[in-house]
DNA sequence: ATGAAAGCGCTAACAT
DNA sequence: ATGTTAGCGCTTTCAT
């Protein structure tokens, strides 16, 4: 049986070139004339070293392409678990939740891997909380982070710290891009605002022209808003002549976007996306129009509002985030680095953009 | 140190509560009052092992909640490796490359398991390839199987014969019910026909009724085919009033759709849903049509005609599966169970229905 | 039928 | 600075 696995004598020879399988930290150790101990420590720079030697295991081990075994090392790590920490705000809408969920998820996998998942919430409307969660978190001794902080400076700052301790940290759903963080898990919004735009182009195609189409969002100052309504803007452009974008800006809040959709003449409004910002405001003026039926609606996300209009008619689609992915895969990518050194291909891996309409009332709300 | 791992004396002391973290085949070995050989050889029903002695301790596994720890038994599946056999129809469309990549996928997480993929190709074209596929595929000794087989008695036959032999089977893309496989890795093609009938509804809207659609498929004696004309006509009763759907076979090839579709009264139509079968010569037929621009069409897949018409707008939009997931989940299923015995909650593992347009072309084709 | 021991690859504690 | 050893949980000879 020349497969077989021939453990034990062979005194070193059995043919020259017999490199079985995958190298091993004990064979760099014999190339090198060393010990397995060396050649560890050497390999993970933890000190103690000769240089010349730590640099001849290096190059051997990039000859004989090494990469550490995930199976070892992970049952070594049962020795002392570790942890990772993942810190989310908490807010009213129950997106973080389908976040969460997703984090369970993920964390399932690499729970017999020795390493373990703890999400941290922090409250959003408090000025410091996301930088006291975090440093909480590297106080405690975690070994990655995965997290949806706010964009602040100081956030960043400290986020910033924790990388150059040597942290592993991976941002999702929305990045602090000079933070130094090892990737970003998210949508593209401009993507999803340019497939709103063609979905509503091809729903609104027989309308009357000029026609005119309403976008609403929070406040154009913020990047992230202003990323869907770019997209939409360039979308429509693209798929339909003789048709405007009015942005409208309602602060995010209820009277903010019905005063602003207010003063809005409804002559010719064939469709609103709104991108953020109160759907139940949108809902109730566009009832007041002298022709509700005929006015498209696309929103985001799946709110309970958003469903109720699908389900009653007055919301055709809804532009979502896979929530799921967004929890699973930043816990996925700490834990392969943790395990094997490895880092995302791409600093940005993008979450899908789903379209969904009143067929997703049929699917039991996230994770049934 | 209460917290080292006691391998020794401990004669039972050390206070009586103090199972440490998850129950091992050690611990149980030690409260049965056997050895660890024992534990596995009941546990695993290796035979040689006193039917009263195994009883006892697969009771105190259960009491002890015990469930193998996947990163030991990776490590020793390092010994010997194992393989998963993937069996695809080597088909003329890239479909079924899409899924190998989400196999390659799938399987990377695995590699250094001791579980390794292995793609094996068979020609659906003759009779009985599959099933000599899948017997080589289990003469080889594969751990476990993953397939997309025809739907004939013979293949099922072939199937069952693997599942009893105890492999592990999944199907994917398309199921073989009584197969006896422990999953199916697969689309709800009603559901998309559902979905499609909803983004026509909301794209002909504004049309003129009585409304006429048509319902392209290839053979609706074959289930596959039935199920998303099914949905669709189901959809289209549900979203819009005064339409009706007529269903054209075109039992998939290019002149048997041209000459179906030829013999249509374009008067009316406003609408063509390609459930399966040449798109091409809808396309064609379409251009003859005295309208062709107020045709809405809606196809399924990611075929290069389709990226075509998506481009140019003679298609609106197409359904897609999620080609790797249903390449990468099957793996995932079987390596989870090699490694856990767990198996999936559902049977049914449903990948999601995506609706893309030519935001889609955006978009390199699947992994750039 | 059962027990004892070795070993998968890696790392931390303990020598030297 | 380097080597040695034990052990993570599981399986598999090889004894008994």
């Amino acid at each position: 049986m020349p497969g077989s696995s021939a453990g034990g004598d062979t005194a070193g020879e059995r043919g020259p070139r017999t490199r079985r399988g995958r190298p091993t930290i004990k064979q760099i150790a014999e190339v090198a004339g060393v010990s397995r101990g060396t050649v560890d420590r050497a390999l993970n720079n933890r000190g103690d070293v000769n240089e010349s030697v730590a640099a001849r295991i290096r190059t051997i081990a990039n000859e004989l392409g090494y990469s550490p075994h995930r199976a070892a090392k992970a049952l070594r790590l049962n020795h002392d678990p570790v942890e990772i920490a993942v810190i989310l705000p908490r807010t009213s809408s129950d997106f973080f939740s389908q976040i969460e969920r997703g984090v369970a998820d993920g964390a399932g996998a690499f729970e017999d891997m020795g390493i373990h998942t703890h999400v941290r919430w922090f409250d959003p409307s408090r000025e410091d909380a996301f930088i006291r969660t975090l440093e909480e978190a590297v106080a405690d001794g975690c070994a990655g982070i995965a997290l949806t902080g706010p964009q602040t400076p100081g956030a960043v700052a400290s986020v910033r710290t924790a990388v150059e301790s040597g942290l592993p940290v991976v941002t999702t759903n929305s990045d602090l891009p000079s933070s130094g963080r090892m990737a970003f898990v998210g949508q593209d919004l401009y993507q999803s605002g340019v497939v709103a735009a063609e979905l509503m182009g091809k729903m609104t195609r027989r309308a009357i022209r000029p026609a005119r189409l309403i976008a609403l969002t929070g406040n154009l100052t913020f990047q992230a808003h202003r990323d869907r309504i770019d997209g939409f803007a360039a979308g429509i452009g693209r798929w339909m002549d003789g048709t405007t974008v009015e942005v409208v800006e309602g602060q995010d809040r209820y009277d903010g976007t019905l005063s602003a959709l207010e003063a809005i003449d409804p002559e010719g409004v064939v469709g609103a996306y709104a991108a953020t910002g109160s759907i139940r405001a949108l809902l109730e003026v566009r009832e007041r129009w002298p022709e509700p039926k005929s006015v498209r609606v696309i929103t985001n996300d799946d709110l309970p509002i958003v469903r109720e209009g699908l389900l009653d008619g007055r919301i055709d689609f809804t532009i979502l985030q896979d929530a799921s992915a967004q929890g699973s895969e930043p816990v996925r990518l700490l834990a392969e680095h943790l395990l094997s050194g490895t880092r995302p291909a791409n600093e940005w891996v993008r979450t899908p953009v789903i379209i969904a309409g009143a067929t997703l009332l049929e699917v039991p709300p996230p994770e049934a």
